[in-house]
RNA sequence: GGGGCUGUAGCUCAGUUUGGUUAGAGUGCCGGUCUGUCACACCGGAGGUCGCGGGUUCGAGUCCCGUCAGCCCCGCCA
């Protein structure tokens, strides 16, 4: 018999149950237990009457966390002792027999923490992370994530995909995140990589014929790490032959209706809308909109611009754009925060922010000067300024004033209220097929380099290749990146265009990636799939903001596990057998 | 690699602004009382490397420098 599933049914009956000691409350002469397994708590109830003086005094040495067994009879507890707080308050046990399975020394960390109670800092979570993985809350988070991985799994496998493994130890790719690597014993010198993602071996799958793949699996990449990033993580990876846009979507779109449905017993809005990378830079100023405010970005070069305000000339005249936000009832922002407007947008890579309130008597504010009698009636009737409303400008080129008015419209809808319920997913699609290195200008693939151009000849690619836009693709929820893919390119002259763009010598391309091309002379399907962030989309599901608390052994952001302490320094013989050495150790073994 | 916040009893925190007698509270722990509790209540007790190292000072939890750890962010990462 489990905890929690103890009610008014099982009255009357005699039950053995095991579990942990959650709490003890000790009366003298009546004593209750509180004990938990993963389903819940029950009552235990020890009393004279119905318990046996070994088992009473037994009871009054209990700890928390004791482990027990326990013998007895689920009876209704008096009216006015009921619970109506707790699953199983209608009814306790009276405890007939008991055993003291394990003993717990006093613990570092509470289990059952009082309600209002800071829980414990986060490094010592971590490190007695065995207790903290009892509390009910963290079981929830992974009852949840098996639920929704099973209704993947069943999902993907109902739409007739094959679930196929591929290696861990595998080649290193100079493309994306830094790799983890692991020496080779046997060939000294050489190193295997941890995959940062299956991504080319799903590939080489299509050209098996598995026309249908998925695997839920782990990935790595040795990168500095954020709330929403651990070294190790999840991917839900799925490729498809002989499909397009649609296919994918569908399968997804399907398989996230089965994981929300099994999972939190509700329903999501398929097919999501659609929305270009081109509309949602120019609206939103990023790649993953959060949809939940409804502020958009507006061009307003031509109202507020050639009117002897030389901020926005100035940037006009250098080919940027002056773009900005209505902000409803942002009038009533005080001085301090829109000052910090300007701080924002300067943090975020723009030389600055201004912004104009719009009142009964007229405008106000830095950007004041540039709205004359047309451009304030424009303001109005083409972008609905009134007011008490305030405008945010940003003017410069682009790639400043979208993530500045991005960051804005996220920080000032969120500080306004402006942020609407409910879960806005949608597709993100028709990506540029490269992007310039920001520090060298040089064309980089923004996806991965396998990635389909949309409608464009080879020749076309190679003259005017950041004009290129590509059939990647991102899911975006509620602002966040939940799964990204596209279309893989198939075609082998639009390859080599693409790998020249890169500047990529033959050799390099041969070096790198030369049995995923080899492997596509014999014959390759088109094909393409999407992997999505399992851990990400599961703290959304359970409402959490740290990737820590879906994952069950995390790690700290620098990387180290707390309780089993990893990394760790090895003995010298086994660096030995590798054909390793420390470049700064010391010593006998040093230079 | 850079910026910010935090570090005081097993745990959560106050005390640091303005250096000054014996560093406090709640909770947990230990002992006791209690026959219907549910964060049980009540009485009593133990418990401190103020993260670590150095410096300033007659005197440092408090000021300065360094360092370690955790968290958040930028860079990085799809």
């Amino acid at each position: 018999m489990a905890c929690g599933r103890v009610d008014g049914d099982w009255t009357g009956r005699s039950v053995q149950l095991a579990g942990w000691v959650h709490r003890r409350r000790d009366k003298g002469g009546v004593k209750f237990i509180l004990l938990r397994d993963r389903t819940g708590l029950v009552q235990l109830a020890f009393e004279p009457e119905h318990t046996p003086q070994r088992v009473m005094e037994a009871a009054s040495s209990l700890n928390p966390e004791d482990v027990l067994w326990i013998r007895g009879d689920v009876e209704s507890r008096p009216p006015e002792a009921v619970n109506p707080d707790m699953p199983t308050g209608a009814v306790e046990i009276r405890v007939r027999e008991m055993e003291v399975l394990a003993s717990s020394d006093p613990l570092p960390i509470l289990v059952a923490i009082p309600p209002g109670e800071d829980l414990p800092s986060e490094e010592l979570r971590l490190r007695h992370r065995v207790l903290d993985l009892r509390r009910p809350e963290l079981q929830r988070n992974f009852v949840v994530r098996h639920l929704a991985t099973n209704a993947a799994r069943a999902a993907l496998a109902r739409q007739g995909f094959l679930e196929v493994e591929t290696p861990f130890l595998t080649r290193r790719t100079p493309e994306g995140a830094r790799d983890y690597l692991v020496p080779s014993r046997i060939h000294h010198g050489e190193f295997y990589a941890l995959p940062q993602s299956p991504q080319l071996y799903k590939q080489l799958l299509m050209v098996s014929g598995f026309d249908r793949y998925f695997q839920i699996a782990r990935c790595l990449r040795d990168e500095d790490l954020r709330a929403d990033r651990q070294p190790e993580f999840t991917q839900i990876d799925v490729e498809m032959a002989f499909v397009g846009e649609d296919d994918v979507f569908a399968a997804c779109e399907q398989m996230l209706v089965d994981m929300y449905a099994v999972t939190l017993d509700r329903a999501i809005p398929v097919p999501f809308p659609r929305m270009s990378w081109a509309e949602a830079m120019e609206s939103y100023g990023t790649d993953k909109p959060d949809l939940r405010i409804e502020w958009r970005i507006h061009d307003l070069s031509e109202v507020l611009g050639g009117r002897g305000f030389g901020i926005i000339d100035g940037a006009l005249a250098d080919g940027g754009r002056a773009r900005g936000i209505v902000v409803p009832g942002g009038g009533s922002l005080s001085r301090s925060r829109l000052d910090a407007i300007n701080d924002m947008a300067r943090a975020a890579g723009a030389r600055g922010a201004l912004w104009l309130k719009c009142t009964d008597d007229g405008y106000s504010g830095p950007a004041a000067r540039a709205v004359d009698e047309t451009a304030g009636a424009r303001l109005q009737a083409e972008y609905g300024l009134s007011a008490g409303d305030l405008l945010v400008l940003v003017a410069g080129p682009d790639s400043e004033s979208s993530p500045a008015l991005d960051v804005l419209r996220r920080q000032l809808g969120t500080e306004l209220g402006a942020a609407g319920e409910g879960e806005h997913w949608i597709w993100v699609t028709d990506f540029p097929l490269f992007e310039a290195d920001p520090e060298t200008g040089a064309p980089a693939a923004s996806h991965h380099p396998f990635t389909m151009p949309v409608d464009v000849t080879a020749a076309e690619l190679l003259a005017e290749p950041f004009a290129v836009r590509s059939r990647a693709y991102d899911l975006v929820l509620n602002g966040t990146e939940l799964a990204s893919g596209s279309i893989r390119c198939h075609v082998p002259e639009l390859q080599r265009a693409i790998l020249e763009v890169l500047g990529m010598t033959a050799e390099q391309v041969d070096a790198r990636f030369g049995f995923l091309l080899e492997a596509f002379r014999y014959g390759v399907p088109p094909h393409g799939g999407f992997a999505l962030g399992l851990d990400r989309l599961i703290a959304m599901m359970v409402g959490v903001s740290s990737l820590r608390d879906v994952i069950a052994f995390p790690k700290t952001t620098a990387a180290r596990g707390l309780m089993e302490g990893a990394p760790s320094a090895v003995e010298a013989d086994l660096l030995a057998d590798l054909g390793l050495r420390l470049a700064d150790a010391g010593g006998a073994d040093g230079d």
